[in-house]
DNA sequence: CCGTATTTATAGCGACCGCTACAGAAAAGG
DNA sequence: CCTTTTCTGTAGCGGTCGCTATAAATACGG
């Protein structure tokens, strides 16, 4: 997996998987089937820590949710003992055409997880908690797009701090807070 | 050039450029010597249309040229023609250990783009158009990862419009604006 | 201690990688 | 038209890729 996460689908070789293992060639076809077979089961593997499924589904609102998702990408993309950054994100970028497939499986888990933000946004406007001209697909989209930036700069370097600070900053484009924070008593309505 | 910022470094094979020039090897390597040397030539040739420093050197403020930068990604990094997204970033993330010098290279560039911002940054908090304790190397670091997102998201499929969104999002996170545009008229200072 | 079943290591398969020697075709000079 | 020079295409170099047939070594049942 750690082989994987740091080179990438095609950029690892049998040869380095079976030397970081311990065993022969013949042992992991026999353990794994084939080279796709052993991606899969090492993206399971990974996604069985997924801090941003059980952020939205532990977090009582859709802010309090991202928040967090931002906070702990902060934390696990840089935390030591494994490459910086999330494998979904940077293991299949660069692939021939004969390994799309891989590449559009890993895609498919990105925009699950997009689509699972975009649905917690959904429900907190539905129940009054965001305004109504709130877009959910585009928050989201927004989002997704901090997350992937924080793991990009994880791999060129960023410190767990660094990336603290640019969730921060990813917050303040929340929406209702700036009204909410600054407007002061309630004024009169338009109209 | 667009075979490599398709597919990357590392999975481009000379058998998939020379078909796409229509000359045979021989050829090839007359004209550019080795294959890391025609890769240099082309992020060369990629970065004549660098619309970051464009940016950068041509808007009076940085609040401006960050502005445009975002804008200008989200137009580039879906525009026909070529591969979404920006070549810089996604072009050399996973390589092998015998590429690490394609991979720093492109590091070094980006790295460059990240300093540039926070260079303009720090360069309005001097003059006194932001505010003291704004961090330049945080925000720049900031906008450095929402610009990689937008790639990132561009790649896997968003349109233009929804990377301007983005993009009116990570502007919200610009400092100063809240107190300027919410507080209403001065009130009593601290002490 | 012996025979059997399972696992392991050795060696190598065909295919493709980046790259190049060499021969045949095209262009330039007389 | 012939010679010389430049260029292009064919073929193939050593090496590594993902993957596997086969043999040696190990664990198990009696």
């Amino acid at each position: 997996m750690l082989e994987f996460w740091r080179h990438g689908y095609e950029a690892t070789s049998i040869a380095s998987l079976t030397t970081a293992m311990g065993i022969r060639p013949p042992s992991l076809y026999a353990a794994f089937g084939d080279k796709r077979h052993l991606f899969e089961e090492v993206v399971q593997r990974y996604r069985r820590y997924d801090f941003t499924a059980r952020a939205l589904a532990e977090e009582p609102t859709a802010r309090a949710a991202i928040a967090r998702v931002l906070r702990e990408a902060a934390a696990n993309y840089t935390a030591p003992g494994h490459p910086p950054g999330c494998l979904v994100f940077s293991a299949a970028v660069n692939v021939g055409p004969e390994s799309a497939d891989v590449r559009e499986a890993l895609r498919g888990i990105r925009e699950a997880a997009k689509a699972a933000i975009a649905a917690v946004i959904a429900s907190d406007v539905a129940a009054g908690l965001l305004p109504e001209d709130t877009d959910p697909d585009i928050l989201a989209l927004f989002y997704a797009a901090t997350v992937q930036g924080m793991s990009t700069q994880a791999r060129d370097g960023a410190t767990r701090r660094d990336l603290e600070r640019v969730a921060e900053l990813a917050m303040l484009a929340w929406p209702g807070k700036r009204e909410d924070a600054a407007e002061g008593p309630p004024g009169p309505g338009p109209g």
